[in-house]
DNA sequence: CTACAATCCGAATGATGTTAGGAGAACCGG
DNA sequence: CCGGTTCTCCTAACATCATTCGGATTGTAG
C-alpha cells in the first residue's frame, strides 16, 4: 500500500502538549485575568521547567496569539452554528450582533483577547487575525448585496462592543438617534431595576 | 499673628513632585497603554531614580490608585459641571448616561483604569473608591425620589460601559426588550455606514 | 549649631520572560 | 543492531521589572 503516510507521532505528542499548554493558559487566564498570565506558573502546571515551553512556541506573546487564534475561530464555528443566516441582510446582520453580545458574556478574558487590546507588546499575527478577517469579509458580502461600498464593518462590532462609547457615533451626522438609543435604554434599565426582585446573598458587586 | 501657620516647603514640593509624577504616568499610559506603566521609565523621563519614586508612593499600585481617585474626581467635577440635572429623576439619568458615553469616549486608558479591571493586582484603595461610591450615592437619591429601594446603579454603567454584555440582561424576565434596542441600533448603524462618505487617507483600522 | 526628618542614590533581592548549551531519548536509514 | 539526526527537556544564566535596605546629602526646626 503506497498510501497511508507515514504517521508522526512526534508531531501527534507535539499537537497534544500545545493543546494542554494552551488549555492551561485559558484556566489561568479566566482565572486571574487576561494579563495575569505567568510562563513559569504554566509550566508548573503542565509539570515542565519554563524554558520547555519555547519548544512549543516561541515566547508569551506566540502563546497569546494562539489563544487568539482559538478565540476566533471559535467565534466563527459557533456564529455558523448558531445561526441560519436570514435572507434579508438587516435581519442577518441582527441575528450576528445577537449573537456577538452573547459571545461576549460568555467570556470575558476571551471577550478582552479578541476585541480590546489590553496586553501592551501584543497583537495578533497576521494569519491569526486572517481567521477574524476571513469571517468579516463574509459578513461585508452581506453589506454588499444591500448596495454598500467599503463596510465599515468593524465599526459596528466596535460601537455596541466598547458600548456605545465610539467617537465616531457622537460626530455622526444624524447622531441624536444615538442619544434616543441611549434614552431607551435607560428607560429600559429603569424599568428593569424597578421590578427585579434581587435574589438575597447572590448580590455581587459591580465592578465602578 | 498667630495665624498664619508656617508654610512647609518640604511639603509644597512633596506635593508638586507627586503631581508631577502623576502627569508623566498618564502621558506614558496614554501613548503606551495602561498595562505599560514602568516605574523605571517613569523616574527617567522625570529626573530620578526608580526607588526615589517610594519617597512619593508606596508601590505601582499606589500610583494606579492615585490616578484613579484623580479619573473618579475628573468624573464627579466634569459631571456636575457639564449637567444641570433636571427634575424629572428619569431626566437627570438620561443625563447623566449621555455624560458617562462622552466621559468614557474622551480618555479611553482613564475609562479602562475607572470601569475595566484589567491590571492583575490591582483594584482601587477604599477612600479613591469612595469617590466613585459618593457620586453614585448621590445619583442613587435620584432613583430614590422614585421609589427605587436598593438600585444596582453600578449595573447601570456596566451596562452601556460593556457594551450591553452583562449577563444580567440577558437573565431579564422581559429581555427582549434588550433584544429589540440591539436591532434598533444595528439599523441605525447601518443608515449610518449606508450615507456616510469616508475621509479619505483618514481611514483608521479599527481593532478587530 | 545641632538634631531631625525628608529626599535621593546605589546596591541588592526576588520575580519575570527569554536564551544558550548540554544530556538524554526517540526516531530514522543502514 | 547501530550511528546520526532531531526533538525534548533541563540547568544555568541574563536582562528587566518592582521593591527594599542602608547610607549620604540636604534642607528645615529648635
Amino acid at each position: 500500500m503506497l498510501g497511508e503516510p507515514v504517521r508522526d507521532r512526534r508531531a501527534e505528542r507535539h499537537a497534544a502538549t500545545r493543546a494542554e499548554i494552551l488549555e492551561a493558559a485559558w484556566e489561568q487566564v479566566r482565572a486571574n485575568g487576561l494579563a495575569a498570565l505567568s510562563l513559569r506558573d504554566l509550566a508548573r502546571t503542565i509539570g515542565m521547567q519554563p524554558s520547555s515551553l519555547y519548544s512549543y512556541f516561541d515566547s508569551k506573546n506566540a502563546i497569546y496569539d494562539a489563544m487568539y487564534a482559538q478565540g476566533a475561530q471559535q467565534f466563527v464555528d459557533e456564529q455558523k452554528a448558531s445561526m441560519r443566516t436570514p435572507d434579508d441582510p438587516l435581519e442577518a446582520l441582527k441575528a450576528v450582533l445577537r449573537f456577538f453580545v452573547n459571545f461576549c458574556a460568555a467570556d470575558s478574558a476571551r471577550y478582552q483577547l479578541l476585541f480590546q487590546r489590553t496586553i501592551p507588546g501584543f497583537e495578533p499575527s497576521p494569519a491569526s487575525f486572517k481567521i477574524s478577517e476571513d469571517n468579516l469579509a463574509e459578513l461585508g458580502e452581506l453589506l454588499a448585496r444591500c448596495g454598500v461600498s467599503d463596510p465599515p464593518m468593524l465599526d459596528l462590532f466596535t460601537a455596541l462592543g466598547t458600548g456605545l462609547t465610539d467617537q465616531q457615533m457622537s460626530n455622526d451626522p444624524g447622531g441624536d438617534r444615538w442619544v434616543r438609543l441611549i434614552d431607551e435604554a435607560v428607560e429600559m434599565f429603569y424599568q428593569h431595576i424597578t421590578n427585579k426582585a434581587r435574589k438575597p446573598g447572590k448580590g455581587r458587586r459591580p465592578r465602578s
